[in-house]
DNA sequence: CTGTTAGCGCTTTCAG
DNA sequence: CTGAAAGCGCTAACAG
């Protein structure tokens, strides 16, 4: 493998000469820059990221800490470690997945090692071990997800303003009688930051469109989940929507509606919130997306510009914390990127006449 | 940041000695061991990755390459970049996440510039540009799936076995009047080896059980398929089992079942071949179930065989070959991991009597 | 059993 | 406009 010193002899000059071509970080006669970049391209050479890293102590990396339930696996995790690591690129950054199994013990190492310059951590709760951590060490850091307690840059979907924009939809679609199927229960007790907002938007929702809202918290176990759910749709008069804000059994919840006799969406509108974007199984239902892309730019951002910031959580770079469209209360004084819901899919179909 | 040097004076003995504690390479008396450790401890030292790393030239990384095609988004993709890095964890790897939008080129960049010590390369196509590349670097690598003509060493699911125990186990169950709803059309088109050798298996099964099974090519258009599915079922006699290889649309495909007045599993049998191991909301349907652990584990394996192996294609170390079970034709020379598949989830229920 | 030292490949002063 | 040289933190000869 070629080294600077390769090219540097090749061109006639010296090594530091190669090295300020390669930055640009200093004035270069046109004909030495040239006789540098042949070089470079003879004999193929390629900066040694590791010596880099060495010499200035930035290594262009993110590490992205996925949580991990030995035998569980939430689609989500995957599709943002994909979508993080394509914001990145577009920052310059690559992106080194940790999976946390037990605690922090991976992003410490990481953090420790240098292998990367900050961290994205997804799927925030609150008192999450990593943040302690982060903040001992005083790694730069930005979140998927937020609790208002988080002193950190965030990012998220705007659960609270999701449920109610669905809701709302449906009842202007002429829905009068609503179920709306809200996170799972345990997810609930633990007050899960979008848990706990879905509910308060459901209740805004209702408060405002006057319509009856039922609401009814998922469970992890399908068989129980399903028993609920046909108790709910089983009461009369039948409620004809249904909004659904716990995604994981959704083709389990389907089997149980169409199972129940109804179908979607003659019988019964089904309305999705926070599904994942591009999933072709779910094309056919109007569903407000969860905006992965967005959400992984604004939190590579988010992270890259804490680097800068040196660690603590203040602003010190060119973006200013963005709340697209109506502004929610918003305690935190961290940088952050609230998004603003919108509806995909089809229109929402209107109640059975009947 | 505490260095090796602060630590060699604060236990008075020389920073090489500390390397050696750290390494263990070299014989050292109880006393300074200790005295070293102390050190450690108190100034909270961790050696730094990016210095090992020049010295060694090892990163202890491995790049995964995941192919991505702009605005489709395969489930897949994501669960093995989970678990792949779980799996590296277990060999002391951490894995630098690459996606590939637009051919080879971070693949090349991440292994010219030295970021990891061999490649995972996932869904892998004939032709693939990425493996060219990799060859000509000389780089170290193995892929998750595999086309007969790569010379580098796999691990896949035995598809075409998959397929025909689905359609065994169905004809065993009672059915007689079997639909396969195989891979989408443009992947067979494409002739990706997993669609290819699914219909093998199906092929295969057909001719050991005398079932009547009616092969149907899936379309990544849910109309199309929807189209397709309804006009298959809807053949008298009626078929009474499905089998079902292509999974991206299944919410869809559950979804034009039902509204074709089809209870599962009371009126047709719904058996699906690759599906996610732990997706709860598919716990209800009797399943062939993709093993994503299990191939990560041995890809891992693989590719980091592959750095000692001196990035040829052969063994040199101890593991050989494993093909669990009866083993089918496998033409390739490199080493691989094929893997037998088993069924999961509830029994295959009978057919309807009447 | 331990210390000394050269050097991995690069960036960046400092000196022309 | 360009060169020379120091040194980032670590490991592995070589020398005791």
């Amino acid at each position: 493998m070629a080294t600077i010193k390769d090219v540097a002899e090749r061109a006639g000059v010296a090594p530091s000469t190669v090295s300020y071509v390669l930055s640009g970080s200093r004035k270069i006669s046109e004909d030495t820059r040239r006789a540098v970049q042949t070089a470079i391209d003879e004999l193929g050479y390629h900066p040694r990221a590791s010596a880099r890293t060495l010499r200035s102590s930035r290594t262009n990396v993110l590490a992205l800490a996925v949580p991990r339930v030995p035998g569980e696996y939430r689609a989500i995790d995957g599709r943002f470690a994909i979508d993080v690591t394509d914001a990145a690129r577009g920052h310059g950054y690559d992106v080194l997945l940790i999976t946390e199994g037990d605690g922090a013990g991976a992003l410490r190492r990481v953090a420790r090692s240098g292998l990367a310059d900050a961290a994205v951590l997804m799927a925030v709760e609150e008192r999450d071990p990593r943040i302690e951590v982060l903040h001992g060490l005083g790694f730069p850091a930005a979140l998927l997800g937020h609790d208002d307690h988080a002193a950190l840059p965030w990012t998220d979907l705007d659960w609270e303003a999701a449920v109610a924009l669905a809701v709302r939809e449906a009842a202007a679609a002429g829905h009068r009688r609503i179920v709306f199927l809200s996170s799972a229960e345990h997810e609930i007790a633990a007050r899960r930051g979008y848990a706990v907002r879905g509910l308060d938007g459901a209740r805004r929702a209702t408060a405002e469109t006057g319509a009856d809202v039922r609401v009814l918290s998922s469970h992890r176990d399908p068989v129980r989940l399903g028993r609920r759910l046909r108790e709910a749709l089983a009461v009369r008069p039948a409620p004809t929507a249904l909004v659904v804000q716990d995604l994981i059994l959704l083709p389990h919840l389907l089997d149980a509606v169409s199972s129940a006799g109804l179908r979607v969406p003659e019988d019964l509108s089904v309305v999705l919130v926070g599904s994942l974007p591009d999933e072709l199984g779910i094309r056919h239902l109007p569903r407000i997306d969860l905006p992965v892309a967005e959400m992984s730019t604004a939190v590579a951002r988010l992270a890259i510009d804490a680097i800068s910031a040196g660690c603590d959580g203040r602003p010190a770079s060119s973006q200013k914390p963005t709340t697209a469209a109506p502004a929610s209360t918003v305690p935190s004084g961290a940088p952050h990127h609230l998004i603003q819901p919108r509806m995909a899919g089809p229109a929402i179909a209107p109640p059975p006449s009947g």
